[in-house]
DNA sequence: CCCTGATTCGC
DNA sequence: GCGAATCAGG
């Protein structure tokens, strides 16, 4: 059973709090971990009493709404966390991978299917932005690029379409249909 | 347009 | 408890 998908079991809670606090995103935490989306990570950040960690690099502090029958006195923030010293993203990237690895094995796209097109002339590579899983968006290319077991690792980083996980080009890659190698003269 | 977190509310 | 929808801002 490694059914990872939904709920939250204690690893993945500590991988939550862990990334949380080291000033991930949570948008990053949710494409990380997989299987959640942001609003999940945000809602279970919130209900662990988390939140706030330091100042939020973008995307400062919202106001309440505007006239909320509060009957919540929500005083939990002010977590006595000191700002301490956070880490540069640079350091987190490996840390990052390795749980992406460990928690979700990265799809290795077949071989020969990209063997096939990489000798294509007629397919152009488009310039990768090589990014890392921090820098990593929801429509950013998630095209593995080199070793997930090394810090060389990244992704392709182009923009994609709402939806694919891969830019145009690796989608023709990735989502090469089974009966598709002749008989394309009709193109 | 892209992103960010916060909050509310139905399940 | 969970997370989508919504909100509000950068």
């Amino acid at each position: 059973m490694s059914e990872a998908g939904s709920g939250w079991s204690d690893e993945r809670v500590e991988l939550l709090k862990k990334l949380w606090s080291e000033g991930l995103s949570a948008s990053q935490i949710a494409t990380a971990m997989g299987g959640v989306t942001r609003n999940a990570v945000i809602g279970k950040v919130h209900r662990l009493g988390l939140s706030g960690r330091a100042k939020s690099p973008s995307g400062g502090a919202q106001k309440p709404r505007k006239s909320v029958s509060v009957a919540t006195p929500r005083g939990v923030a002010t977590n006595a966390r000191a700002t301490a010293s956070i880490p540069l993203v640079q350091g987190n990237t490996a840390l990052a991978a390795v749980a992406v690895a460990a928690e979700r094995p990265v799809e290795t796209p077949a071989p020969a299917a990209v063997a096939a097109v990489a000798t294509s002339p007629a397919i152009a590579a488009p310039e990768s932005q090589r990014v890392t899983i921090m820098e990593l968006r929801e429509n950013m290319c998630r095209w593995p690029m080199g070793d997930p077991t090394t810090a060389d690792f990244c992704f392709c980083g182009n923009r994609t379409t709402p939806g694919i996980p891969y830019c145009t080009f690796h989608s023709r890659i990735a989502y090469q249909p089974p009966e598709r190698r002749r008989d394309r003269r009709s193109n």
